[in-house]
DNA sequence: CCTATATTTGTCAATAATTGTCAAGTCAAT
DNA sequence: ATTGACTTGACAATTATTGACAAATATAGG
């Protein structure tokens, strides 16, 4: 599983000489649940990253960003024609926005 | 839910004069389901792509891409940062390729 | 308008996937 | 050997996805 958005976790963590068990809390999750989520064995959920942003004083969009990136790796991992399934929904996007 | 995969089927199952019924049981599902299929509210699965590629004689690659850029849009639909994430990802890809 | 056939729609139980937690485990520092 | 931080695996519970069916709706021909 990709895990930029894990690392990055991790990364804030530490910067801020935090426990998993403090930040776990805060988020109202188990620690062992925060020890896979920071190691990209579990996904965190999309509700929960506006309340890390502001526990870590970051961008909230900084880590939406890393965490759909990691979204959208877990769906084109392995595949062969992810390059052009990427540049095509790319395309699309634009025409949209 | 995104649907380039559904209405290519749908083309190339009207083109070739084939009735739902016709399709399905080659991919032995049901026909409501592959109605469904078409217009996108249901996915196809992986496995089931290349089967549909015979049948209708055009190359997998054009299919599976089809069918991965569906399942990106679907991640990134009404995802504000989803421009970010896009171009993160496609860059990632090409290091790794 | 009827009838027959094609497609769509809604619902449902069964199955599969995901979730968070617990207990036990490792590891490092005392 | 004890303590504290983190990791791991297994588990039950919740949640999502699946395909099938029946009923509803279209579509076309007589």
């Amino acid at each position: 599983m990709a895990s930029q958005f894990g690392q990055r976790i991790r990364e804030l963590r530490t910067q801020n000489n935090l426990l998993l068990r403090q930040v776990a809390s805060t988020i109202n999750i188990d620690t062992a649940l925060l020890s896979k989520i920071e190691r990209g064995e579990r996904p965190l959920k999309k509700e929960q990253i506006i309340s890390l942003a502001k526990l870590f004083k970051v961008p909230k969009n900084e880590l939406q960003t890393l965490w759909l990136a990691d979204q959208l790796y877990n769906v084109i991992e392995g595949e062969p024609m992810a390059g052009e399934a990427l540049k095509s929904v790319t395309k699309k996007l634009k025409k949209v926005k």
